[in-house]
RNA sequence: GUCGCGGUAGCUCAAUUGGAUAGAGCAGUUGCCUUCUAAGCAACCGGUUAUGGGUUCGAUUCCCAUUCGCGACGCCA
């Protein structure tokens, strides 16, 4: 029997007990109660019928109470193992031992749905750097991806990127600026000769183009006509600048796999870390046709020289969707790329994940799309995560204020290996597993401040923490199975009844894997999964320091050779905690999964 | 100015969507390694949940007001 079998018996259970009393609930909310003294599910009825029927709540979880034993059906007599009534009116359940082990011990699987959902995320710039901002919106959509898929549904990962836009005739205003400054002839070549540069070095370069065209843009009116005049050219293709556009493109897209990889996504069947990739140049053409369009049938106006969504009618703002040059802005390359993706995968839902600074400009896109579209949007759903903002700011890319992903991961690596003096390979997983928790742990919407030192932590409610109890469950295994040992507590009846409180707050814990993850994923909430898994190492750690799972007193060992890893052999394991510790250990690595954190064999 | 989001321990964050005694980590103090990995464990210290009212059996959570911070508010994404 499954958590969620077991939830509904005790659901429905009370449910009946409940229409004995002539009244009929909505639902029944059964929840587990916080502080372990008061069992394992509470539901709070009595309390909320207490006005309808006048009556004392403790007087109607009492009668209630009665009900369900008059009403026990088989099963809830096998599952129940006590029921309360206590203060202000709360029923409190505590299953049986022997339940709570058979759900721990099962793996439960979800079964497969056939739904089909798409993820977007990350959506970095070309020509411009991947910042911590990127990676937070990678490390979280990936999550959420995971999420999904463990749920039984079909996921497509998706990756939007501005290829067009001011940002990139910023960029290359910078490039022909800089390119020329170097050498004269053709400026291609001058951009190739960077070839021999290390990848990093040639992103790097284009990020302090964009800086520069994005600083010039602002105090130099004649760069900002020039910039404009590109940003035409770039839409079409001007043969001019062509060539230095695809090269320019190009490097980035590449750096951009190289870090997907780095952060441990997986390589899809065409050899690329997502699914789907779209670009603003093509969704343009498409929402620019969308835009016109509706414009004839009324639901786009135009308004000085551009075309506007009145949002001001439906009490959100007005944006405009075409701009005055004729070009799309990004309101009107959301509504193309809709579309786009329904052809390429035809979704139950789409997901998509920015940051929430754009949160303002989904409702009224999303407002739009439902006068166009109202199916896709339907099956549109907005996840906004905070911004990732340092101690003195926001990061700009314009004024070199700006935390690259990389060089976060670098330094951390550094900070790891320095600390622990670790190999590099482990020095990097813990590095990655560090960040990636760090981002993860929080709730989504809000901004994290990025202070280094601080945000990332090796130790306390840390990736690398997760990562440790992982290794003490499986340093335990690997000892025994290095060993003949004797099993104690053969006797299977008995083990339930004589858990000490570590071990059965351990249990306790890992049945609930399940109910976890469904409700991570139905909120959108990874951070309810890294609370889970970081109570379990807690618990696990308890246990594995107050308790002994390989008796002491019983190994012998040799008298002139003491060493650590010699054999074990005659000593005696306690199966209960042996148990304990292999369920523990798959749960951490099974969560550690769908979080995406590597794992390591020591530390 | 209008709209949206937020304010919880010195710092960074939780709190099962209205439940029981508001919990962790970091920082500080103090113990614990000849015993399955000390990136660990235990203990202490730390709170008028921004402020004031309201709704009810019950409020960090919902409503109103005040205040502070962030974001958006017509041609960037």
């Amino acid at each position: 029997m499954s958590v969620f079998e077991l939830k509904e018996k005790i659901t429905s259970a009370i449910f009946k007990a409940v229409k004995e009393h002539g009244v009929s609930v909505d639902q029944i909310v059964l929840d587990h109660p916080e502080v372990e003294s008061f069992g394992d599910y509470s539901c709070n009825i009595a309390m909320r019928l207490s006005k309808q029927l006048k009556k004392n709540p403790i007087e109607i979880a009492n009668t209630v109470k009665d009900s369900l034993y008059r009403l026990q059906t088989t099963d809830y007599r096998l599952i129940i193992d006590k029921v309360d009534v206590v203060k202000p009116g709360f029923i409190n359940f505590w299953i049986k031992k022997e339940f709570l082990w058979k759900m721990a011990v099962e793996n439960y699987e979800f079964p497969k749905t056939g739904r089909k959902i798409m993820v977007e995320f990350t959506d970095p710039n070309p020509f411009k750097e991947f910042h911590i901002g990127h990676l937070y919106s990678n490390t979280v959509g990936e999550t959420l991806a995971r999420l999904h898929e463990i749920l039984g549904h079909e996921v497509r990962r998706a990756c939007y990127q501005g290829d067009v836009g001011m940002h990139v005739s910023k960029s290359i205003w910078g490039i022909l600026l800089s390119c020329h400054s170097r050498e004269g002839g053709n400026l291609c070549n001058n951009l190739l000769k960077l070839e021999k540069q290390s990848l990093e070095e040639r992103i790097k370069f284009l990020g302090e183009c964009y800086a520069l065209g994005a600083a010039k843009y602002e105090e130099d009116e004649k760069a900002k006509e020039e910039i404009n005049a590109l940003n035409k050219k770039i839409y079409e293709h001007d043969k001019d600048i062509e060539e230095l556009y695809q090269v320019g493109r190009t490097w980035s897209l590449l750096y951009f796999e190289k870090i997907y990889e780095r952060l441990g996504m997986k390589l899809k069947e065409n050899g690329k870390c997502f699914d789907y990739y779209y670009f603003e140049s093509a969704a343009s053409e498409k929402g620019l046709k969308i835009v016109n369009e509706y414009l004839e049938r009324g639901i786009f106006e135009k308004s000085e020289g551009a075309v506007i969504f009145p949002g001001k009618k439906y009490g959100l703002h007005t944006l405009v969707f075409i701009n005055s040059a004729g070009l799309p802005t990004y309101e009107a390359k959301e509504l193309g790329l809709a579309p786009a993706k329904y052809e390429d995968f035809s979704y139950d839902l789409s997901v998509i994940v920015t940051g929430n600074e754009i949160n303002e400009y989904f409702k009224v896109l999303m407002k739009a799309l439902s006068l166009i579209s109202p199916e896709l949007e339907k099956k549109t759903v907005h996840i906004g995560h905070g911004m990732v903002r340092l101690p003195e700011g926001k990061m700009s890319s314009r004024t070199g204020k700006v935390i690259t992903g990389e060089w976060l991961l670098d330094e951390v690596k550094k900070k790891v290996k320095e600390n622990y003096k670790s190999d590099n390979e482990t020095s990097e997983k813990i590095g990655v597993a560090a960040v990636k928790y760090a981002l993860l742990k929080s709730g989504i919407g809000h901004d994290v401040i990025f202070d280094f030192g601080k945000s990332i932590s090796l130790e306390g409610n840390s990736g690398p923490y997760l990562q440790y109890t992982l290794v003490r469950t499986m340093s335990v295994l690997t000892k025994i199975r290095n060993t003949k040992y004797e099993i104690r507590n053969k006797d299977l009846n008995s083990k339930f009844q004589i858990l000490n409180s570590e071990e059965l707050s351990l249990l306790r814990t890992l049945y609930k894997f399940p109910e976890v993850i469904k409700s991570a994923a139905d909120n959108y909430a990874p951070n309810l999964l890294c609370n889970y898994l970081y109570d379990l190492a807690q618990k696990f750690n308890l246990f594995y320091g107050k308790h002994r799972i390989i008796d002491r007193e019983k190994v012998e060992r040799p008298a002139r050779n003491p060493a650590p890893n010699t054999s074990y052999s005659g000593a005696r394991i306690n199966e209960t905690r042996l148990f304990l510790t292999v369920k523990t250990g798959e749960v951490l690595k099974k969560g550690m999964e769908i979080l995406n954190l590597p794992v390591v064999d020591k530390m």
